[in-house]
DNA sequence: ACGGTAGGAGACGCGGGCGTTTCTTAGTAA
DNA sequence: TTACTAAGAAACGCCCGCGTCTCCTACCGT
């Protein structure tokens, strides 16, 4: 026995200006853009799966679709934003470029990522990841991989160039830099100017690198 | 036009272990704990007003009747867990402790602090901060500010001892042990060792505060 | 030109937490 | 001792988001 059918002819399902229908991976960029809109503005808690659906213009079956989860969503979300962020600070440098420079270049790379919705999707998917191991290895391999290994990779090359002391191309000087301008945005949520990056840069960091 | 009445003389209100009612500040103890063991089991999105009641074993109006929110009971808890951390730090030097014996013990303290559920919370009420201006300044003053002053503190009297040039003595420099620490901590979900400690306090943080 | 597939939109039933209220009773102050 | 306040416990109605399902239709391959 089922419920009696409901009449669906009075909706209007295409407003006065003709909506382009999108598909693949084109609705998956417009539904990643809402992920992190939506993060910026309500923030992770908030978040649901009815308002990205609402704000990305898409229907909720199109998401549920791709990700299962809320948690999944962001995730996927995260990773797309952050992805290449890293992968682009080696290209960027000439034979010219100093290790203080490429230094506040990625700081800067770093800033630019976090700001905004992505800040808050690692705030909370770094709190389900300290009880999920699986998400935490997931997310280390996306992002936490991609960063070291691009520090580590600038510090190297200052070593190659002399600027930079052997012993300091070293995994906890690495971090230095990140966590510096990490806690102030995610911790403190403090907005970070580029004047502050070139400060940690220059007063600390570069401190620790210098050759005797 | 009211409903029905309800009977509740079926109600057993008092299990076979006759059960100590509490009143005041013993009670607000109790929340504050489940408040705190419910953030590191479950984590605060999946907190609830309930599941703080069922676990201090009292009722949800004892607790509404206190903090109208769930994030202010949070902020509450987590600013009674964390408020003496950083007082302790002052009076546990004596005459002979170094710069460097100091940091490490604030370091050890900073930890202990963020384990487990006020992780949790620092996360969750860090992300709410970031759109709440009137929340962040509370909790700036309530954690952030004592913990500036304690680690500034801390490099004055190193000045003062030898053990620190005097530019050092800076709010940027200040902020390097506790945000190596945080980030491992909070944005990463990595324990940190005392191990760990050492190794920041020794090859980070020494190397920038000794004089030349 | 023409199916088939997937997209936009939203109804639907369900579950769970919210905030309130009700009731009994333990502890406290007068 | 007695009156009063608040604690422990749970029922209640409400709202809201979940996940599914249905309907219409734009787009794509052939």
């Amino acid at each position: 026995m089922t419920a009696a059918p409901v009449d669906f002819a009075h909706r209007v399902t295409t407003s006065d200006a003709v909506r382009h229908r999108r598909r693949g991976e084109a609705l998956e960029g417009a539904i990643y853009d809402a992920v992190v809109d939506e993060l910026a503005e309500i923030g992770y808690a908030a978040l649901t799966i009815e308002s990205v659906a609402a704000r990305a213009h898409t229907g909720k079956a199109s998401i549920y679709r791709r990700w299962p989860t809320k948690q999944e969503l962001v995730v996927a979300a995260f990773c797309e934003k952050a992805g290449e962020a890293f992968d682009l600070v080696g290209t960027s440098m000439t034979a010219t470029t100093t290790t203080r420079d490429a230094l506040v270049h990625v700081g800067r790379r770093i800033c630019a990522l976090v700001r905004g919705g992505v800040g808050e999707a690692i705030r909370a998917v770094g709190a389900e990841s300290s009880r999920d191991a699986e998400l935490a290895a997931a997310l280390d391999a996306r992002v936490g991989c991609p960063k070291r290994e691009a520090l580590l990779g600038v510090l190297q090359r200052g070593v190659a160039r002399g600027e930079v002391r052997p012993e300091a191309a070293d995994e906890l000087i690495a971090e230095v830099l990140p966590a510096m301008l990490l806690t102030r945005i995610i911790i403190q949520g403090l907005p970070v100017s580029d004047d502050h990056v070139v400060r940690v840069v220059d007063d600390v960091v570069m401190p620790l690198l210098r050759p005797v």
